[in-house]
DNA sequence: TTACATGCAAAACTTTTGCAACTTA
DNA sequence: TAAGTTGCAAAAGTTTTGCATGTAA
């Protein structure tokens, strides 16, 4: 049976800030305000049990740790290829029906779509100049 | 000035194969059968420079080390969650330029648009009954 | 009470880097 | 010849695991 520790609502509540996409290090030095004594080990078990009861995702990424987010609508990701930087993009949910709906994709068994935005975000394109 | 030695050559060659979608530890192993002396830290190095070239591409993934492969026309790719395969998919271009005239996506500075998709290849559903 | 969870430390896995020797242009 | 490249080994970065102890149900 799953228990509800301290460890695991926090990292769940930690999780579910808006619009952050928090690393396993991230989360875990957030926590350590809280429950100074918590380990990186049980932000990794507590991450991955919250991902087996789709409560959390983990947002593929290009470099990096993997970054994390509490689960809701279908949603793309922007992510900027130099500073990593993760942003919520809310896409056409059309796009993602239309190709689910696509005939060679039937043939595999395809439970989810990704849609991932790569390129420069404002701040590293100021840098840049 | 960039050279081509012959482990650029033989790296672009391996990573040239159809339908496969090799990690660094794959094409070390494959290389190593014409250069057996060459090294890992070779293979890592070549990707990289391949890559600035755009003569590949590195393929995110949810799990496992990164993949890689050559640089062809826009398509997307299956990843199987039990196993890591991954498979390319040639889906319907239409959606992607769809999601690349986003009024939102026009804000970000995108670049590319990454299309994945998640399940379980046929192999692991047979294992799994 | 007891099965699950935690903290710690060690190990495993993946990628990057410093440097002397080597090779391409 | 000179600058880029290699192989090796060490280091850095990320994730997993074993085990004794702690704790929720």
């Amino acid at each position: 049976m799953v228990r509800m520790t301290e460890q695991r609502k926090l990292i769940y509540e930690i999780l579910s800030k808006e619009a952050w996409h928090p690393t396993v290090d991230d989360i875990f030095l957030e926590a350590k305000k809280s429950l100074p004594r918590i380990s990186q080990a049980t932000v990794y078990r507590n991450i991955e049990a919250l991902i087996q009861d789709k409560l959390a995702t983990k947002i593929i990424g290009v470099n990096g740790p993997a970054r994390f987010e509490k689960t809701k609508e279908p949603h793309a990701h922007f992510e900027c290829r130099m500073c990593g930087a993760v942003k919520d993009v809310f896409i056409d949910t059309e796009c993602i029906n239309s190709i689910m709906d696509d005939k060679v994709l039937k043939q595999c068994a395809t439970e989810t779509v990704v849609v991932k935005l790569l390129g420069l975000c404002q701040s590293c394109q100021k840098d840049k100049r």
